[in-house]
DNA sequence: AATGAATGAGGTTTCATTCAT
DNA sequence: GATGAATGAAACCTCATTCAT
């Protein structure tokens, strides 16, 4: 594949940001590995800051928008959420990188991204809550959604920890997680 | 009450890693938040990552120790786990500058700071799996770890977002929590 | 002429470093007579110690090259001794400054330098002694080198006190030197 | 022996400065090795230039005393060489340490070191031009006071090198030079 | 569009010296 | 006399960003 210079860099970036993380990841560092010259990252990224945000845009919307489709799906809680869940993996696992960079990195940049972080990880937790709450109470659906968000969050870092943690894998712990919840909500 | 010199220093330096993150944070905001001289800080700590390691230890080993209690006291898991827990975020409410350090900042920083935290985690993930596992099988108690931990970390994070949880909050969200997981189980 | 960045960094470097010496020189010293930014320096050099070592290597390599040819050049002692000599004094009183630096600083400033000007001025012993024992025993040649060497480098170092003095006055001195060894070894 | 907080200071300083060099010498090293306190030094040292002068001055001042006294010596030239050669190297062995920060180290401190340097140098090289110029012309005790101490000078510098050098084995290589002189200026 | 040398603000770190006890 | 914690000036070094080509 012959990508465009643009892309080029945001392939290097994604890469050094989720390995050495956003303080560590220099400008250097990022049009070395893209093989293009210091000054030609300014053509299309207006900073360090600009650069990253927009990896963060791109794998927020798109892990969004395809949790946000199961607002309008009909079917039973377990049903829906064990799709939900498994959709969830999948896209988590395919861009793990980015992932890495969303869930671990963004909280300690700077205040500006802290507040960025606050209000995308809300964002999640509101779409699992919105899903939820058609068929659970409040205050339920809320310890719910913290409930399923912490655990997937959680299963993330563990597949971070042990490397050769399989998607499949992932998904049998969290269909047992999601029975006992199912099972208690009853 | 008059603190020494390091202990001014650590103050100082808990409160601006808490407020502005690791990196934001310079050494001379340190210092002059102290009320001390830029060269003191280097009497006391090598370098700012020696500031703030010891002020992570100092927050996982007391996690560690009130958590690791939990290992040897008798009763059923439902009130185990709910002693635990409550604990737990008594002590994460009590240090919620430290905690946020700990759990929002470690990542981001460098390699050995990501195997650090990886290796923290872990051990708090352990001391669970091993209280779980008085009670359930292999699966079931890593299952169930993970579901609790993602759990108080998430309910943790809604803490910071909402600046306005109070420990009481947190604590019934928490019960509603464990009262799924407890009927969930059997 | 118009020299290059790198260029008129070493050409600053040379000049203050004989003037001031090693550690009265500032990087900051040497970019403001280079008329460079602090910055242009670590561009080209890692550090101080970086750049004094490549004048060090260069100025011995040239002494070193000049003097080894006349390990092979036929003739008789004193005619060989002679010409020896006279490069000898003409390299050094070319390059008075570098020179200065070379046999005056590298002991003062710390073990690594130490070790290199010990290996490097034992290096121009070697030299001599080699050319010596085409003609004489052993230990003769080690005693001989050392005069000669030990000479060369007063007469340098007398070059530096008076000022005025020139090349051919000390050229004048040597032979008077070079004529009793001569006499004396017969 | 028990000695006086002073010489506590003057021992450290004189064994750190020949080991470690002037610039690499710190005064907290000098304390630490003397066991006393940082404060204590300012009480019997201006400043870490005061301490050198006094360690450079008392080195210089008992060379030259033992060498002034061949002025008046009655005897041959050849007599009167050898005796005064055997004790400067005896006196430069007795203190090698000492004769190490002079010969080596004043050279590359700063202008106002440099300018002692080149004053007692020549100090030293005056005291044996006035002592061969009972015997031979102005300029060839100018050569000969250079060849001497040049090779003096070569003969230490060898014996730093060869750690195991002995006194002896220096001054035998002594004889052999001036033997070749001797022979030479007849 | 692409280059890459040059910039300099802004940080870290060192260490001779002071001073209250 | 002796202490040693505290000082802060002065150095070093990094790296995001600019700009002439």
């Amino acid at each position: 594949m012959n990508l465009s210079t643009k892309d080029k860099l945001l392939e290097a970036a994604k890469q050094l940001f989720s390995e050495k993380g956003y303080h560590e990841t220099k400008i250097s560092d990022i049009v070395s590995k893209a093989q293009v010259a210091q000054g030609t990252f300014y053509i299309y990224f207006k900073s360090k800051e600009d650069i990253f945000l927009q990896l963060i845009k791109k794998i927020h919307q798109e892990l969004l928008d395809r949790l946000s489709k199961y607002k309008e799906i009909s079917g039973n809680p377990q049903t829906i959420l064990t799709m939900l869940v498994e959709e969830f993996l999948e896209e988590v696992y395919k861009n793990r990188e980015l992932a890495q960079i969303f869930f671990g990195q963004l909280l300690g940049i700077n205040e500006e991204f802290r507040q960025l972080y606050i209000k995308k990880i809300s964002d999640i937790q509101q779409v699992l809550k919105d899903i939820l709450s058609r068929f659970y109470d409040e205050e339920s659906s809320a310890v719910l959604s913290a409930l399923i968000l912490g655990f997937l969050r959680q299963l993330f870092f563990n597949c971070l920890i042990e490397k050769n943690l399989t998607l499949d894998q992932m998904k049998r712990k969290a269909y047992i997680a999601l029975n006992i919840i199912d099972r208690g909500v009853c």
